[in-house]
RNA sequence: GCGGGUAUCGUCAAGUGGUUAAGACCUCGGAUUGUGGUUCCGAUAUGCGUGGGUUCGAGUCCCACUACCCGCCCCA
């Protein structure tokens, strides 16, 4: 029997790679020059640590965390990380982080796990990457943090998505925005669909994003619209908001306001935002963040006013232009393994980019080899190596030349 | 967790119950023993996702399972 990859997980290789390492090398350059430094957390972490953070009413505690035993005698689960927000608020904890002057700014970059039925953009292990700014609540930080990800997407060449903003409101207007609506839902409580009647009680303001015909048709009446497009927030919330806006205009960053945005984290406060592609299928939202300055103190920590974002790497994948196979510098083209490993050896010292036959195959094999993947090719055959010259060709125009050292080769 | 679709070589595929499972690309070898990208020749699935069944005969029909894709849900 062959082992075959878990569902829902991938090999990422070949032609995907050199994509990948440049979402990365982008993400490293562009969140480095905002001044966030990367931090790597582990994959696995107390269960604890996300029923408390991620929150108890969100799907991800309740149906798609990978949690067991490590051992079998074990006392405590753990559980592979679904998300990294958690995870890094719990290091900076434990790390005593606030006792620095702030703000601490944080970008990483890994996989994420979360037990789902596998679909387009969607995968059991799956690549995150991601900010979190600590210790700042005005909204300059949230400004910060939208910009990075507008920054870092523009360095891809997606210049054209969709950002979504919203506001929540603090933990107080989110209470009485939370009441209001169900108040206003009540009458309509029976013609809800099963979920929403669900999410009546444990979460109602997830009723706003369902995508059942009929509730969407129920949010329609007037004044259910009403109670949701009525500005709910408190001043203070207000002001936070407006001056989020108003940064965002002078950064000539495109964005709409989503009244509907509420996001299926618990943890988020005011501030909420997506940003989203169209060419993306079902699973549009590529990157998703907001505010959420009460979980360090739900957590344990001195309460910290913070914002992040995280973006799902294969989606980002699948709608970038591919990056095409770029040719090595040098194939050394040589009836003689040692002297070509030995060239090899002393132009990769120089820098450059060097591969060659192992086998001794004939030369026509080699050159075939070599005009499939290289620039040059380099000559090193008996004459060569008798009379202490190079030829190298180019294997563009087919033009051949001698060099008496490999420093004229450089 | 629910609904729909698909499964033949590394890749893309033909195949509609009857010998030995087309073809193309890739790979490898030869024509060409030190010069490639063109051309020509040749090689490569005892096998059709897995396990059963129907049949004289199954890639083709039936059943089950599995995986993948798509939608719902959820989310990045």
């Amino acid at each position: 029997m062959v082992i075959k990859a878990q569902r829902g997980t991938k090999d990422v290789f070949g032609d995907e790679i050199k994509t990948w390492q440049k979402i990365e090398k982008n993400a490293r350059e562009v969140f480095s020059k905002a001044c966030f430094e990367e931090i790597k957390t582990p994959v696995f972490e107390a269960t604890e640590l996300f029923s408390r953070g991620v929150g108890e009413s969100s799907d991800i505690v309740n149906k798609e965390m990978y949690t067991f035993y490590p051992k079998f005698d074990s006392k405590e689960t753990i559980t592979l990380r679904p998300e990294n927000t958690a995870g890094v608020v719990r290091a900076y904890i434990e790390h005593n982080m606030t006792r620095q002057s702030p703000p601490q700014k944080f970008f990483y970059f890994g996989p994420m796990f979360r037990y789902e039925r596998p679909q387009a953009g969607r995968q059991r292990q799956f690549y995150q990457v991601g900010i979190e700014m600590f210790g700042i609540k005005e909204a300059s930080a949230d400004a910060e943090v939208i910009l990075a990800a507008v920054e870092f997407l523009k360095s891809l060449n997606l210049n054209n998505l969709k950002v979504e903003i919203n506001s929540l409101g603090c933990p107080k207007c989110k209470d009485d925005y939370r009441a209001s609506i169900k108040e206003v839902l009540k009458p309509y409580l029976n013609e809800l669909c099963d979920e929403c009647k669900v999410r009546y009680i444990k979460n109602p303001l997830r009723i706003l994003d369902c995508k059942n015909e009929n509730c969407k048709k129920i949010l329609e009446s007037k004044e259910i619209k009403e109670v949701i497009y009525k500005d709910y927030i408190c001043n203070e919330c207000k002001e936070h908001f407006d001056a989020l806006k108003k940064y965002l205009d002078e950064l000539n960053i495109n964005y709409c306001i989503n009244k509907l945005l509420v996001r299926g984290l618990d943890y988020y406060s005011r501030t909420v935002f997506e940003i989203k592609s169209d060419a993306l299928g079902s699973q549009n939202a590529i990157c998703g963040g907001g505010r959420y300055d009460g979980l360090v103190e739900m957590l344990g920590g001195n309460p910290t006013p913070a914002v992040g974002f995280a973006m799902g790497v294969e989606r980002l994948y699948s709608i970038i232009k591919k990056e095409q196979p770029s040719k090595i510098d040098y194939f050394i083209v040589s009836n003689n393994t040692k002297e070509a490993l030995k060239l090899a050896q002393k132009l990769r010292q120089k820098g450059k980019i060097v591969d060659f036959d192992y086998q001794n195959r004939k030369f026509a094999k080699q050159f075939e080899k070599a005009a499939k993947v290289a620039k040059n090719a380099i000559v090193l055959g008996e004459d060569e190596i008798n009379q202490e010259y190079y030829s190298i060709k180019d294997l563009n125009s087919g033009l051949q030349t001698r060099v008496n050292s490999i420093d004229d080769l450089i």
